[in-house]
RNA sequence: GGCCCCUUGGUCAAGCGGUUAAGACGCCGCCCUCUCAAGGCGGAAUCAUGGGUUCGAUUCCCGUAGGGGUCACCA
């Protein structure tokens, strides 16, 4: 029995890897362009993570010129839920981020290099591993898990490292026609890689965002093909990434310690290195400890509470672009008007450690985001959100012509309003305008400095008989409020208020503060010409006089 | 525990041997203003720690502490 014979025993139908060599050439791509991949596994709940893998992922392809592929990792079936492919092409729908080559559905893909779905590549994997075994560079390894359990005791009572290799490495060794023989006795086993390395020596390796890393080499025989006939995620890494033409491997940087196996796997396998890039880990600030942003405890690592809460994927893109790669944030100021696309993303510029999600930084970003939208798009965006999670929301937007100059105010100029961080935040900003829901609903009115009824009722009176004229332009309008302030006798200006605050009671301010809770039940809104401007001569009359009965 | 990585204000961070240690978010104050949101101006707040090396260390080296990762037939 050779190793030839062996291999041939254990996987009898695998192919010669020429086969795959051939069908999958080298890719034909210009100088200098990357590919690279997001490889999630489908288990469920889109993690924030994946889509920032993604995020960086395609950007570097795009910007090379290179391909940006999706590939599903599925070897764990234990793992996998129903559903968890589209989720996963879902999630990167709404953030903008489909790929050029992998999974489009459960089931279809698009691309030349699949399948994109790990657990449909069984026999190329097969056929590596048995490569392998036929280079005596593997074998199969009868250790039940019992028998492991046991090692790893003995191991921790002798204070060594715990682990499959040197000496340890019970089956390694094993002379081939025992192995058959097992085989043959329809023992159960699976393929372990036999290392060539030795702990005693360091290996260098150059990440891009790390740099230089030294590491002892790796020495474990580590599983390659498990018992299901399904490759573990080291030996799938290699197969796959050679196969697909992957030159950048982005990956959270827990893979980081896994370094030296795979370097050490595609050596062995003759094959050429892609270059790593290990992303540091999104984290969380919890009790005054850093930890990593958890699936299980924390609502904003799922991909999709973004769209709950109404944050634009737009607005999520550009925050962890600006983690990613700090310059973002002077870019963006000094290119207001450019697309995310446009901007020219470094992997080396990445910090090397890892960076707390703040909330509160989104909302800014957020802000200013939104306030970059037409009224059209914010239009349009709201209601997309309210009619998943806002009924009323929905009703109020029913009326698109007066929504729409509802959410022109103050926006579309160069300095435009930067209240609205989400779209649950609109309806809240803009809901008194609605006259079926002011004028029908009893009303607060906060009134400030001039808080007697007698004066307001004057103020009111006076502004609706002897000033209001929904035709005026903005100087004219505000220059008859100061009029009403004075013919009142309070004063004209602040500046002047504030230069004998003895001499008067209020100001034009107060005066307007009036109008402005007459007019909307709030002590603070955006423009008040534009306001009544949109409300039109009924509504402020009617709501003026509401007020005054009140 | 072994191995590996990391450590600049509350947070994100620039910085590559000599800087008044940028900038952003948040916070505070002032200005602008009919009130907000903005915008403008200003403020408080940082190089984990101990040793080296050097004329000089935030920057280079070593140790310590703290944080993180990893040690599966999971990815």
């Amino acid at each position: 029995m050779n190793y030839k014979e062996l291999a041939d025993m254990i996987f009898p139908d695998a192919k010669e890897i020429s086969y795959y060599e051939e069908k999958y050439p080298r890719r034909n791509l210009p100088e200098g362009a990357e590919v690279l991949r997001v490889a999630p596994s489908p288990t469920g709940n889109v993690h924030i993570g994946t889509i920032d893998q993604a995020l960086i992922a395609k950007k570097l392809a795009k910007q090379t010129g290179g391909v940006f592929f999706l590939r599903i990792e599925d070897t764990d079936q234990k793992r996998e839920i129903e559903g968890g492919i589209s989720q996963i092409i879902e999630a990167l729908k709404t953030f903008d981020l489909e790929p050029d080559e992998g999974m489009t559905s459960e089931t279809e893909e698009i691309g030349n290099y699949g399948p994109y779905k790990q657990s449909e590549r069984k026999d190329i994997y097969q056929a590596y591993a048995k490569y392998l075994l036929e280079q005596g560079k593997a074998y199969p390894c009868f250790a039940t898990p019992e028998e492991l359990e046991e090692m790893r005791a003995k191991q921790e009572v002798a204070k060594v490292r715990t682990g499959y290799y040197g000496v340890w490495a019970k089956y390694r060794n094993l002379p081939l026609d025992e192995a058959a023989e097992k085989i043959k006795a329809g023992m159960p086993y699976i393929i372990r890689f036999k290392s060539p390395g030795r702990e005693d020596r360091k290996i260098q390796h150059k990440d891009i965002i790390k740099g230089k890393v030294d590491f002892p080499e790796n020495d474990q025989d580590i599983v390659i093909i498990k018992a299901d006939g399904l490759p573990t995620y080291h030996f799938a890494h290699l197969v796959d990434d050679h196969l697909m033409g992957t030159t950048i491997v982005t990956r959270g940087d827990e893979w980081l310690s896994s370094v030296p196996l795979h370097l050490q796997l595609f050596q062995e396998m003759g094959f050429k290195a892609p270059r790593y890039a290990h992303t540091p880990t999104l984290l969380k600030n919890d009790n005054g400890n850093k930890r990593k942003i958890s699936k299980r405890k924390d609502p904003e690592a799922a991909a999709s509470y973004y769209e709950e809460i109404g944050v634009p994927s737009l607005a999520v893109k550009e925050y962890l672009l600006n983690i990613a790669n700090s310059t973002f944030e002077n870019w963006r100021r000094q290119n207001k008007d450019l697309s995310i696309d446009d901007f020219e993303f470094h992997l080396n510029k990445m910090s090397v450690s890892g960076a707390l999600f703040d909330m509160v930084k989104l909302a800014d970003v957020s802000k200013i985001v939104i306030s970059r939208f037409t009224a059209g798009e914010v239009y349009n965006e709201s209601l997309k959100w309210a009619e998943k999670h806002d009924n009323e929301l929905v009703e109020m937007l029913s009326d698109k012509e007066y929504s729409l100059k509802v959410l022109g105010i103050e926006r579309g100029n160069a300095k435009p309003r930067k209240d609205i961080a989400k779209w649950s935040d609109v309806k809240e900003n803009i809901i008194y305008m609605y006259d079926d829901k002011f004028l029908n609903s009893k009303q607060e009115y906060p009134y400030q400095v001039i808080s007697d009824k007698e004066s307001i009722n004057k103020i009111l009176e006076l502004y609706i008989e002897k000033y209001y004229d929904e035709n005026d332009d903005k100087q004219t309008w505000f220059d008859k409020i100061k009029d009403l302030a004075g013919e009142m006798g309070y004063a004209r200006e602040v500046k002047e208020f504030k230069a004998n605050p003895d001499s008067y009671k209020a100001h034009v301010g107060d005066v307007s503060t009036v109008l402005r809770v007459a007019l909307t039940g709030r002590t603070n809104t955006p423009d008040m010409y534009e306001i009544m401007q949109v409300l039109g001569k009924t509504s402020v009359e009617n709501r003026l006089r509401k007020a005054m009965e009140n």
